[in-house]
DNA sequence: GTTGTTTCTTGACTGGTTCAAGAATGGGGG
DNA sequence: CCCCCATTCTTGAACCAGTCAAGAAACAAC
């Protein structure tokens, strides 16, 4: 991909197979502005180029973007539903403990990391998911209790692994 | 841990510093018994043997243990939460896309797998979680429709990594 | 045994997500 | 360029895992 290109997204939804509606690309413009968003705040930026969508239409989008393959849905344990525009690229997620906050990290190894496991169990494996678990700086700074902007995620102390 | 050996949860219970209580020995009891057991699953196991405890005992037990690092919780994407008891070992999990089958998997490499990110981004990291996501045996034999006993987890076209 | 704190019961409630019916829209064929 | 039909969106309600809150019961130290 060329890089900082802006991605053609009425082709990527024809080709696809899918129709070209205004709600999917307001959508898919929110996942390449926000990054790691939640429903809500794609909506609301959605809502920021056409006021009238509704909710609806948004999590019906979310769903089939994800489906064909155009976004990937992401749900760390104790959070809601994010979303992030699919890139080629194999990259990973290091989400805060305290706050929540999720950044990328690119694989450990290579391109392809963790992919085979040690025993595949029968399964037909497609894709190797991996959540790096820990403090933000500004939550492992102030050790304890800065003011979590969102929900702590089930707060716990940190464990070794 | 000595192998099959029957773990002292009361003790394990004192030495985390929780009061050892029936509910949470019963708990620990159908974690065992269960593996990846949701939230309701342990509910009715655990009334199998106290048929009078409440839903939120469980709850609030399962959120102590897991607090505690007794019990593990892990909510793959579109599942509900799922816990196990925490065994010493640092294994990860083997998803089937369509019928939401969940297997472990030992590390890929080592005993520590993909546990350094490429770059921490100032995190303090202590845990990487991975799930590999796939077909189960009997899925992916019967392409596309055996009865999902579960609910099916977003069912989606495999994709390459 | 007594006492004080933690934990459990009961019951209501929240909020993210889904369901359902009908209106609107996209896009290929005429 | 317009028509038509399947797909998609709007509207409004419902669902359900999980949480909150107040009082009763149980655990554990003395």
């Amino acid at each position: 991909m060329p890089p900082s290109a802006v991605p053609d997204f009425p082709q990527l939804l024809r080709d696809a197979g899918l129709r070209v509606t205004r709600p999917r690309l307001a959508v898919l413009d929110a996942l390449l502005e926000l990054a790691h968003a939640d429903t809500e705040s794609v909506i609301h930026a959605v809502r920021r180029d056409l006021p009238e969508v509704s909710h609806q239409a948004v999590y019906d989008s979310l769903r089939t973007l994800t489906a064909a393959g155009l976004a990937r849905r992401i749900q760390p344990t104790g959070s809601v539903a994010r979303y992030e525009v699919r890139v080629g690229d194999n990259h990973h997620h290091l989400v805060c403990r305290s706050c929540g906050a999720i950044v990328d990290v690119d694989c450990a190894v290579g391109r392809v990391p963790c992919l085979t496991a040690a025993d595949d169990h029968g399964y037909v494996i497609d894709e190797a998911e991996v959540i790096y678990w820990g403090l933000c700086p500004t939550c492992s700074a102030g050790s304890e209790g800065p003011p979590p902007s969102r929900t702590p995620t089930e707060t716990g102390e940190a464990r070794r692994v």
